[in-house]
DNA sequence: GATGAATGAGGATTCATTCAT
DNA sequence: TATGAATGAATCCTCATTCAT
């Protein structure tokens, strides 16, 4: 957006800008919807959460929200899959390939930090992937999930390449799952006690995965 | 109020008969509508249960589910508190003193096995523990988890006396939050599957734990 | 349900009559309904007729008709249908094979006359045939129209049994679609001028079919 | 309100141009907008005509829409309207005098078949009339209706000049109903079924109208 | 106690219409 | 003029809860 040359002509700007900044006007709000329903989902969860309340948060009408979104679930999509892409960006970098040579304890750090942090900033997405049951965006969120176990999978894998995938994936359900528990529980708490569960958490993976990949590690 | 004697006969025998009778039968009415809603809970969660779905699988009017619980609340509230007495009762045994005694791996099968399958017969515990986020039920199931949370400091507490209260309840927590998805991964598996994430549980909770236990119980 | 024997025993006596006397209110209610819907339908036709007005003009909450409709469609689908069947029943006659060997004018007015009684006195009767477009109900009242298709194609196979299908199917088309149109006029008219518009119908009728029916009734 | 000149340039070339221009694009946007409604009507009736819907056919904003038509009622007034008279232009001839000494099955050709086929062409025309019961616009239909009526009355006159008022509108009536439901049919079918349909139409006018006809018409 | 009808506030969604740009 | 965002009343429908019988 920034560096496009403007006011070329007196006709053309004219014709341009006007749309632009209609279409500005509009993902600004569709953020604003983004964030109320955010904070919404955050406070009462999916199915609790009506549309008009994030409507109200927003500071719009309800019909403003439809202009926008078709349904409530598509809302919930949106939102998830905007989030998990910033997951996603975000933690990139967290499994790079120079983090695999790490010891374990700072792998775990180089991964796990991050996405705290940013489930810490985003508490949404993790109230999101909690919506069991929702038809419709179950089938979306599994995906999200999908997307997470095999990115965990595919680490595991080069640590102990000779294990089945039955147990990779395994393994990665276990990891994901108290990754999921212990973050409840961080996000639950503040300051140093929320510090204390991140460390926790980290013991308990580091005590869980050490046996595992040390052996193929300590060539 | 219900065994009131309302003087309907002379005799007195019937005066205590009748209330009697009338009071089992109400037991059983409770007993119906618990266990119906114990199904449509696991089946649609709490939120989308609706009071007229447990009433018609109790095969009840909606009017008389309302003559023994309040509100749809205390239909969950009684169920969980009802369940968790049942879950007490089962595990009584599971911690006795004598198993404290034994290895930790001996000590998770006892504490752990019951545990599981009383979730696997009763999904609906479990599926009342998620209710998070629901306005009025989190705190009234906040008591049924800190029973849990109780006994697990508890058999902590005899491994590790010289750790501080905040320590003993950081660690149950992290117990429970780590039983608590893998369950939902056991719930979620059937068969070799399912016995493989039980064994999964029990190697991270034995590593995880073995460290803390391991120096007061090897003297 | 006059007739039955009641008060045999003071117990099933209560067990039977409570539940009677509610069912019957029921009942009431639907008529209630019904009638209501047929005002608001033939007032602003179906699509424009609001489930809340329905409602209003019985005199009842929303919530009250959908305990005995799920949905708006329900609603014209069974006042269609409880038409249909009254209409059939009261013109099961007119279609009786004694009146086949009459004169085609007295058989048009046998046949004619209470149908269109019918249709005045019930009004809601065309105002539902008319209901084209409405996805659901154009299926189940192809089923009303179709009836009365095969009774028309009936009569007229009798008259001309040389006459193909086609072209049976044809005719009675074109008689039904007479029919409608000329009870739009009649309904729209009062007194005198109604009846010459029945007269005139049975005009165009007998002018019609007169040619095609008199070679076989002659003989 | 438009062509108003508002001094833009000081050439009166332009003043007189400009907004002629202005006024050309206008009309070009009404017959895009009124084409967009007629296929909407068409599809989905009027009532579930959405004005948006509209609009988005016709390729431009809800808001250029209501700059040309103060409502939706307006839109298919104008519509009908202008079908209408397009409907006026084309049967002008059919009516022409020297058609009224043919004998009456070339005259039901010489009417019928072009307001036949510009019926097939134009099948909005036909479903804004059926429009019944949909407030405000019944009013501004009926003087299309009267329109028709009007003609056909006409051409009853010069056949019967000693009919009353009542019975000619009362026949022109019955013309046109027959005419408006016989055409159902002949749009419901293609091909030699809809021509059949046609020529069936005409036989039932044909025998309708020749006794009253052919007296005055005979000499 | 039991029944099932009754209630009515509330939720998702639509759509004719208006407004700022 | 044109745009498309904004509005908000109205619609269908649900459901926890109450009431008459």
């Amino acid at each position: 957006m920034p560096g496009t040359p403007k006011g070329k002509t007196t006709e053309s700007g004219e014709k341009d800008t006007a749309p632009r900044r209609r279409q500005a006007r509009g993902e600004r709000r569709i953020s604003q919807l983004l964030s109320a329903a955010a904070g919404v989902f955050c406070r009462t969860g999916y199915a609790a959460a009506s549309t008009n309340a994030i409507a109200r948060e927003a500071g719009v009408s309800p019909g403003t929200l439809y202009q926008f979104f078709p349904n409530k679930e598509a809302i919930a999509v949106e939102l998830g899959g905007q989030l998990m892409q910033r997951a996603n960006e975000m933690h990139g970098q967290a499994f790079l390939p120079e983090n695999l040579d790490r010891p374990l304890p700072e792998l775990l750090d180089a991964v796990l930090d991050p996405f705290i942090a940013f489930n810490c900033e985003n508490p949404a997405f993790w109230a999101l992937m909690h919506g069991t049951g929702i038809p419709g965006i179950a089938q979306e969120h599994e995906e999200l999930h999908s997307g997470l176990l095999a990115r965990v999978e595919g680490v595991l894998r080069t640590f102990c390449p000779e294990a089945s995938p039955a147990e990779l994936t395994r393994t990665a359900n276990m990891i994901l799952g108290i990754f999921k528990s212990s973050l409840d529980l961080i996000l639950a708490h503040e300051g140093a006690e929320r510090a204390a569960y991140v460390a926790e958490l980290k013991i308990v993976l580091l005590r869980y995965l050490e046996p595992v990949i040390t052996p193929t590690h300590s060539r």
